[in-house]
RNA sequence: GCUCGCGUAGCUCAGUGGUAGAGCACUCCAUUGGUAAUGGAGAGGUCAAGAGUUCAAAUCUCUUCGUGAGCACCA
């Protein structure tokens, strides 16, 4: 005779076990109405199941977020459903929910085209339309297996033997002649499920093995609502509009071509662009205690196998052959950073050494993984290598995790994450250096009074470290800043120190960067901005325009004053009409236009023009350049106020 | 690297076996104008590369390269 608890705390009694449907149909027809599933004590159960004795029950609806779970989960059910009609031959894999929506792997010989998933996905909502009721059966492992056996569904039976023990009930979900197999809870009725949408189909491997057979993936994207499915429709559009591939086009920035795949060429906006963060990183470092050094681009093939480079990463490192050296084209620069440590013999006075190098590295990346400028095979980090004891590691992670703060903001991230990953199961070191390790790297994250958690086993093998993640101004999430803690390269490449008992020690050494590599990070600020660059980083801060051939030579003097003060203006003296020089700039997203004409030399000064479109109306030059210096200083903070 | 799609003028894209197209950009001419496109004319292509099928290929087939999405990878 269970009681059923609510989570407003009242209760309700119940003469005999009742599922979590009848449940709901006891609170109210409208909450019945939308029921989705339930929570029992916690524990997520499909509206059909039984609650036998005393429980705290929940009601899953559309509006929480396990219930959107749930309908994307049973339409990844209702993509097998209609595809087994369309395709009856089609073997099911595993259709699982992901980020916005669910996808479902499926092995068919016949390739899929994008009308086929365009008729799929009629066939969904036909079918969804119909409102039909979802029934499920727990049955024993064996009566699960034959059914599948029977259904001509290999990937079905092949995860029973594997991932499900013999002396369980699976639940099998008959959507109607269709089933499937699945924990659950999933819908009681498709009338939950209309508002998907079927997105691409692209292969995936059967439980994302290469070796293993390539299957067919079908993604989609699910909503509670029409409103829902909309909105997301249109944050894919805007993210589409902000690719940095075309923005880079059209502002003028960088390109790539077919000789140099994964190989940047940047033009002359774009480095001005790259310039002026180099410079921003080269202050900062300066200021925080490092040093910058420069190392070469091609070494032998001695001290990458020393490293150990050249046995695990051999494949995906470039290298040229002359007189009689084989040399690798760097791909990273930590041992050419301990060959400069290692000349002349250090002290313990000398620790903490931070050494810092924009160094260009190259990597023979998988031409699949190529993307723009955010995944390249040339690239250049922000790299930097701090040598100290290990009693200095908290001290070096809370400063340089301050560094990186002071970093992000400048460009606009104030929403950053951070992770400790901590000792995988293949390791090298002591559990007594990891213990340490890690506890130190904990203490500098705690010191920051922002949250941060841990990824259990997610290290490298050499060392634990932070990731640290920016959230961009469409809520994506790019991971740039890390830092490594490293037992082992001091050790294989014999950097030592002498301690203040005069004995030979090994440093420990911790990589670090905040940027990640410049060609990843400029992409990301080009899709944050949408290629509307806060001024301090535009290529072009001002542009000046002339309205007819009589104002071009106060136009010149407006431009040279701007330039003598150390700001990036432009002339634009073209006999064209200003409407039409002014779409183009706006269009060019430079942030100042100023226009002028006989008054404005009458009166030496300037009319100033947002690229928003704002017009600021005459004002003296130097009122101008008070505001843009104002608006400079302020790098990337507060872009999202009124930008 | 794998699967599928795509590659046509500087850019964005039409063109399903029969004489290579449009808009913008570019060049020239006229126009000298007040805050998101002045008008006219002209020039511009080995249809990614190679091979094949065909009387005939941008179009069909194969190979290579590049590219897009996803997978795998990411020191």
């Amino acid at each position: 005779m269970p009681i059923i608890t609510l989570p407003d705390g009242s209760e309700r009694r119940f003469d005999q076990p009742v599922s979590i449907m009848q449940i709901a149909e006891d609170i109210g027809p409208g909450l019945a109405r939308n029921t989705l599933a339930g929570r029992i004590d916690g524990v997520r159960v499909d509206a059909c199941d039984i609650v036998e004795n005393d429980a705290k029950v929940e009601i899953i609806t559309p509006k929480d977020d396990d219930g959107l779970e749930i309908i994307r989960h049973s339409c990844a059910h209702l993509l097998g459903h209609a595809i087994k009609q369309l395709w009856p031959d089609a073997r099911m894999a595993i259709g699982p929910t992901i980020e916005n929506g669910f996808y479902y792997d499926i092995d068919l010989d016949e390739r899929l085209t994008d009308e086929d998933v365009e008729t799929l996905e009629k066939r969904m909502m036909e079918l969804a339309k119909t409102n039909y009721e979802v029934v499920r059966h727990k049955v024993s492992w064996q009566e699960a297996y034959d059914t599948f056996r029977e259904r001509n569904e290999p990937y079905k039976m092949e995860i029973l033997e594997t991932n499900i023990s013999r002396d369980d009930r699976p639940g099998l979900y008959h959507h109607e002649e269709y089933v499937d197999m699945c924990r659950g809870p999933h819908v009681p009725n498709m009338k939950f499920c209309h508002h998907f949408k079927l997105m691409r189909v692209s292969g995936a491997y059967w439980r994302g093995d290469s070796s293993n057979k390539q299957l067919q993936r079908i993604y989609g994207t699910a909503w509670a609502d029409k409103k829902q499915l909309k909105a997301h429709l249109t944050f894919l559009e805007e993210t589409a509009k902000r690719d940095h591939r075309k923005i880079g086009k059209k502002l003028d920035l960088f390109h790539l071509q077919e000789e140099a795949p994964g190989m940047v060429f940047w033009h002359a906006n774009g480095w001005t662009l790259y310039q002026v963060i180099e410079q921003y990183m080269r202050a900062k470092q300066r200021a925080h205690g490092y040093q910058e050094i420069r190392t070469p681009q091609i070494v032998d093939r001695s001290l990458w196998e020393k490293s150990g480079h050249w046995d695990k990463f051999g494949d995906d490192m470039y290298t040229t052959h002359s007189e009689h050296r084989d040399n690798a084209i760097k791909p990273m620069n930590c041992p050419c950073h301990v060959q400069v440590f290692n000349q002349g013999l250090k002290s313990y006075r000398d620790l903490p050494l931070r050494l810092a190098e924009f160094g260009s590295c190259h990597r023979n990346e998988a031409s699949g993984a190529l993307h723009g400028i955010m995944r390249v095979r040339g690239f250049t980090q922000d790299d930097a290598h701090i040598f100290c004891t290990e009693a200095q590691i908290q001290d070096e992670v809370a400063g340089f995790i301050e560094m990186l703060n002071e970093v992000y903001y400048d460009f606009g991230f104030d929403d950053v994450i951070l992770k400790l990953s901590t000792r995988p199961d293949q390791r090298v070191g002591s559990d007594e250096v990891w213990d340490k390790a890690e506890a130190a790297l904990a203490s500098a994250l705690d010191a920051t009074d922002q949250p941060w958690e841990t990824l259990p086993g997610e290290g490298a093998f050499y060392g634990p470290k932070i990731e640290f993640t920016l959230k961009d101004s469409l809520g994506r999430m790019w991971q740039c800043g890390t830092i490594q803690v490293d037992f082992a390269m001091p050790g294989r490449l014999e950097a030592q120190y002498v301690d203040e008992h005069g004995e030979r020690k090994e440093p420990v050494m911790l990589h670090r960067a905040i940027l990640g590599s410049f060609e990843r990070f400029i992409g990301i600020l080009i899709e944050q901005h949408a290629g509307a660059m806060p001024p301090w980083l535009a290529p072009t801060q001002v542009m000046v325009c002339n309205i007819t051939d009589a104002q071009a030579d106060f136009v010149k003097k407006v431009q040279n004053r701007l330039i003598s003060e150390g700001f990036r203006a432009d002339a634009d003296l073209r006999n064209e009409k200003i409407g039409f020089k002014i779409r183009e700039h706006t269009i060019q997203r430079i942030p100042y236009l100023l226009v002028i004409g006989d008054k404005e030399v009458e009166n030496e000064a300037v009319a100033v023009r947002t690229r928003e479109g704002q017009d600021l109306g005459s004002m003296p030059i130097d009122a101008f350049i008070e505001r843009l210096s104002a608006d400079i200083a302020r790098k990337g903070r507060l872009v999202n106020n009124g930008e």
